[in-house]
DNA sequence: CATTAATATGTTCTATATAAACATTATTAT
DNA sequence: ATAATAATGTTTATATAGAACATATTAATG
């Protein structure tokens, strides 16, 4: 039995019995009580079980695994791809800056279960999400945008400049060959340049809509940018185009 | 100090910090471990804990009970009248730091209907409130303690180095004539401390069920504010005790 | 297919927590 | 005041947790 399979029935022992003992598991699976601790170590860090002396009992964030409606033009479905694309690039031990937006939102929810992660966001809607997690969560501060949730202002971008990610997803509200990205505000793109420029690797995230459209305010180029990551529904067309600016993963 | 207050004071403590430990508890209460371990055992009875090996954690039951802390001392309504009186500090034009807890959240949510008032603030639930006011809303950055929505550490204690305000409601878990203020954590103490520094004048908002109660690490003395809100309840002998050492009102 | 690397599991040992039994101190009732 | 009861402290034995190391299994590579 794989350690998957085995952690899978612990699971399955801890909802239908609602709490597991160390001995009686490590019996009826046939391995050790230590290797039963070891996986209550990994699932504990899953946030799925809290350990108790001698078991476990399932944890309270399992209980209720609320999703609630994103409103969005694009289908769910396809900000879930994009950032499960998104995650495979997150690693243990990484300092992961996540931009505020819907498709960032599920990146920050994929990130939920890592382990070992710490994650710096503007969006405090991001940070309710992370709400019980294990994670290392640290919130950017500065002016509340109150209809959206948004951190921005100079506060914020102060803060940008004394801190150092390894990895920032950066979310976009337009992407054009020519003008690169921008957005509707002098704030939003002053604050995403800030966001770039202090992280080593930047990974732009959004879904096809975006492509070949304008805002206001320039971010930056898509040379600044190491990749972009968007779902299938992208043109064969606009792929062609934009791969000769960056590399492009198509998320299906 | 009496069982019932003692375990009445472990649950506090589970609900505002989401996991105790039996030797910091036995430290702050002055009793032994074995103590605590017998509240454990007659709390675990009644299942309002799940005890862990060297501590315990909230039960699925109180997590989703959101009253159980308010209704487990004092009403709502009573932390209601004390923000009521703390709100009338307030006048347009002021820039106003609010502490996370249950009371300063009263107090946000009756500002919410103000127009010309800067609200700063480390608790993301208060935050949360805010959403959708017409308010001026900064958040301070920092870590998020992911199990209450509070943000503490180096960074928040920073940024507040680089910002002022004229009015700062402060929260506490313990008020005690000869021990001042104190918190069961010294990250939380070192906070405040930072941000009574920061602020023109504070006002202490603590229900009287705080009063004459000890945490583990110390904020600050009485005498470090200027005004304490509390509620009816607050006994003719102890409102006399600590008239000395500041100016009390009594929300009613 | 053999060999290496990575992962998983088992074993042993030590530190720590728990729990039981008993002693002591407070409370309460008579 | 005294006995009875409850609460707390103390000591000791047992069980668990966790670290460190050894072994086995699986996956990856040439």
């Amino acid at each position: 039995m794989s350690p998957k399979e085995r952690r899978s029935k612990i699971m399955e022992s801890l909802a239908t019995e609602g709490r597991v003992d160390i001995i009686q598991l490590s019996v009826v699976l046939n391995v050790t009580p230590m290797t039963i601790r070891r996986d209550f170590d990994v699932l504990e860090k899953q946030n799925k079980l809290i350990r108790t002396h001698g078991g476990a009992v399932p944890s309270q964030a399992l209980i209720h695994e609320k999703t609630f409606e994103l409103k969005s033009n694009i289908s769910v479905q396809e900000k879930k791809m994009i950032a499960k694309h998104a995650v495979s690039f997150v690693s243990d031990g990484m300092t992961v800056l996540i931009d505020s937006g819907t498709t960032t939102l599920e990146i920050a929810r994929l990130l939920k279960t890592h382990e070992q992660i710490t994650v710096i966001t503007n969006d405090i809607k991001i940070a309710a999400e992370l709400m019980g997690s294990k994670l290392e969560v640290i919130i950017l501060g500065g002016r509340l945008q109150t209809e959206t949730g948004t951190l921005y202002g100079s506060l914020t971008e102060n803060i940008l400049k004394s801190i150092h990610v390894d990895l920032f997803f950066l979310g976009a509200n337009a992407i054009h060959s020519s003008f690169g990205i921008t957005t509707p505000t002098i704030d939003k793109s002053s604050l995403k340049r800030e966001m770039i420029r202090t992280a080593t690797e930047t990974i732009l995230v959004a879904d096809s809509t975006k492509f070949n459209q304008k805002a206001f305010s320039k971010v930056c180029d898509l040379e600044d940018v190491s990749t972009i990551i968007t779902d299938q529904q992208l043109s064969e067309e606009l792929m062609e185009k934009y791969s000769e600016l960056a590399e492009i993963i198509i998320a299906e």
